[in-house]
DNA sequence: AATATTTTTTAGACTAGCCTAAATAATTAC
DNA sequence: GTAATTATTTAGGCTAGTCTAAAAAATATT
């Protein structure tokens, strides 16, 4: 059995080990769990001795494979619940995180198949981040910042970087949502800013930090 | 702030409180949280503590304004999850109870008030039993075991007093359903067993036991 | 009413997760 | 290459929730 806690620890060596470091430090973790990293480190025994991570004192954490598909699994339900808050439930985008992250603990892989069916098998949820299938596998769409493509090129929105609240409000404001086509009008070399044309109908400004975390595929 | 642990107690407690005798002994509730009576004694200070229940040494336990307003929040989630998981997930009526237990704890009231209107605000569970509304109350019929009944009477199935899997997968078996009219065909007096007709079409045998675990309105 | 039995509570110990403070290893600076 | 700094681990302690064994109170027996 894997408690709710080494769960969520599992979830975030996962994505620290996506985007950022190999192996995973204990600091960086600890900054992600919100703990001390005295904490971390009892936690990594405990998952090291279930398996799920490979650890070497004084070097770091390495997710097994094992460990990458209760990851995974986790993420699948994380996902589909958002899914599912938004097109059935009417939630807004900003408002699921923090639900689907209870959610997400929830036992029943027969619960996950049913809601799988029920929304249509979605391949991605409602920031466009890909939804696991039940073995694990997602189709990952090549994407690339707004803030790295090059000018004129038309661009089509596929997930955000940032999930918060306030980002996502904004974007709402600007009228931009996942699917939305983004075509950079003029770009400001210094300070990275651009302006842009959302669904060939809206000219806006945006800063280089918000171009950043908009992921488009051209 | 109230743990899963928390909520389990006093949802124990209320239904103990409902059907069984007031004050709740210690050693019932043992029982019927599958821990032992010396668990129970801390739980009980915790929740006093806390103000959710009224607690003398020695004597028992009984829940106060609060503490039932609590139970029947949880009441209400658990009912409305059974709910959703029969109506849109097609779950039977056998499998929702393990998933439901868990769905319970999920912290959101606007999840709550969100799945009520997707479900059409239902005034009943799968299993007959009524759904509290947001300020706990709910509509309860005057139901009585079909073993209390007298012969020839035709009845309504409204619920059933026992959500074993096994139980309800008899019923389903029987063809018998919440809504199905049952009438008395036959009574033996000696050991309480009855032959009865469902929905006008198929005669059955079922024990006392049987009968009893059945709620009918006449 | 005194004794025996049952129920409940207390005392003390365990695990999961967390913490602070101190110790140790790794890294950076000079 | 030694010293200073930073990162990590260990040691010991805390709370929630559980347990067993022993003590105390309530109830039943005779």
């Amino acid at each position: 059995m894997i408690s709710q806690t080494e769960e969520n620890y599992l979830k975030a060596i996962f994505h620290l080990s996506l985007d950022g470091s190999q192996p995973v430090l204990t600091n960086d973790l600890a900054a992600k769990m919100n703990t001390k990293a005295a904490s971390v480190t009892d936690m990594i025994k405990r998952l090291s001795g279930k398996g799920l991570v490979a650890y070497e004192k004084y070097y770091g954490v390495e997710i097994t494979k094992s460990g990458k598909a209760e990851a995974l699994t986790i993420i699948r339900k994380h996902r589909l619940w958002e899914k599912f808050l938004v097109d059935k439930l009417h939630f807004t985008w900003d408002e699921v995180h923090e639900v689907a992250e209870q959610l997400e603990h929830i036992q029943s892989s027969m619960l996950v198949a049913k809601l799988d069916e029920f929304l249509g098998y979605p391949k991605s949820d409602p920031h466009g981040e890909p939804i696991p299938d039940k073995n694990g596998r997602m189709t990952e769409v090549k994407q690339i910042r707004l803030s790295e493509t090059h000018a004129k090129r038309k661009a089509t929105l596929m997930a955000v970087k940032n999930d918060s609240p306030a980002f996502l409000k904004y974007l709402d404001k600007l009228g931009m949502r996942i699917g939305s086509s983004l075509s950079i009008v003029n770009k400001t070399e210094f300070d990275g800013s651009q302006e842009i044309l959302i669904d060939g109908k809206k000219k806006v400004f945006i800063s280089r930090d918000a171009a950043e975390n908009l992921l488009v595929t051209e």
